[in-house]
RNA sequence: GCCUCGGUAGCUCAGUUGGUAGAGCAAGGGACUGAAAAUCCCUGUGUCCACAUUUCGAUUCUGUGCUGAGGCA
């Protein structure tokens, strides 16, 4: 069977991804798939740096506000459906472009990961989270280690999310899988956009300052009316979201959640960073400061021919 | 001008009853198979302001100077 044809365009956030891929694109008939986990959400713009309104109707994009913030989305949600979308877009005789930075999506859908049958269970996930809280994290993980060793012995006893999930699984009589290909499942140019580390940082800084200015507080604001916070609603755990509600709610001031943001944003860039060190098929460009995105765009098309 | 308290890691500071020093944050590195913008792990040599004095040995005591903050004139 051939392999179908996809273009990729990852990078750590702030790197000019979306316009990339949205020129692109236009080029090459192509239609975009978002590899973002939180573009998914409607009624989270600000934070989450959605494409603006006029670029989305650029070209065709696809699992962007798909879903209500309140919603649950996972890797093997995104899997399943980039890959439906992959074969939809490449029967029309379109080129499909991911564009995205979620370092485990991109790499769950190229390498075909192949994830448990278990399903999420929210309640016996907080039955598990409560006995880790009740009992201790020691607890929970000895609990896991009679359950299935092999897992414990590969995660740390702190890091309760692993924990639980492996636990969650075992309990459902499976074990958590570690199982991909070795080749990539599709016929893939994987482009990489890369930054001088402090340019990035800089452009982090600036574009918090301006999402800031966009009125992120109310978006906010808004979503915490509509009685969504962080205790309810995984998805207002995230970057932004997060340290907004914290200052809207009395936890800190303005500037800290501010800087928090900031810091939060630069760590997160660090950590898919890392992703991207295990997926040595990435073509990296990079971004200097003149912000060289016509030669980058011309690079990319160049690479395709 | 006088008095008091400071000057130690990129920042905020702790500490050494004299044997050349350590926390938090920042920063760097890493893990990751159904929350991933989440969750978790690892990494601390720096003229201890300068010069001099005492001492086997000073970042630590003493003196002087420089410098910051506050107070009194």
């Amino acid at each position: 069977m051939v392999k179908e044809r996809v273009v990729v365009i990852l990078g750590p956030t702030a790197t000019g991804k979306s316009h990339c891929g949205i020129a692109l694109a236009k080029r090459f008939r192509g239609e975009i798939i978002s590899g973002d986990s939180m573009l998914v959400y409607r009624q989270m713009n600000i934070g989450t740096a959605k494409p603006s309104e006029e670029e989305l109707a650029m070209v065709l994009h696809h699992l962007i506000n798909i879903l209500p913030p309140d919603a649950s989305y996972s890797v093997a949600d995104f899997q399943q459906q980039a890959a439906r979308l992959i074969h939809e877009i490449t029967d029309r005789g379109n080129l499909p472009v991911i564009v995205g930075g979620t370092g485990l999506y991109i790499k769950a859908l190229l390498e075909d990961y192949r994830f448990s049958e278990v399903e999420e269970n929210p309640e016996l996930r907080r039955q598990l989270e409560t006995f880790a809280l009740e009992q201790g994290t020691g607890k929970l993980f000895a609990w896991l280690q009679k359950e299935d060793p092999a897992a414990a012995a590969r995660l740390h006893p702190n890091d309760i999310r692993r924990v639980v999930r492996a636990l969650e699984t075992a309990l459902s009589g499976d074990r958590v899988s570690q199982q991909k290909r070795e080749e990539l499942k599709y016929d893939a140019t994987v482009f990489g956009l890369s930054m001088e580390r402090e340019l990035l940082y800089e452009r982090i800084n600036r574009r918090v300052d301006r999402m800031i200015r966009d009125g992120l507080e109310e978006e906010v604001r808004f979503l915490l009316k509509e009685g969504l916070s962080m205790d309810h609603c995984l998805s207002m755990r995230s970057l932004g979201y997060r340290q907004m509600e914290e200052y809207l709610t009395g936890q800190c001031d303005r500037e800290t959640a501010i800087d928090n943001i900031k810091k939060g944003t630069r760590h997160f860039a660090k950590r898919q960073i890392t992703w991207y060190k295990k997926m040595p098929y990435i073509h990296w460009l990079t971004v200097d400061r003149d912000l060289n995105y016509e030669k980058i765009v011309t690079d990319m098309a160049n690479a395709l021919v």
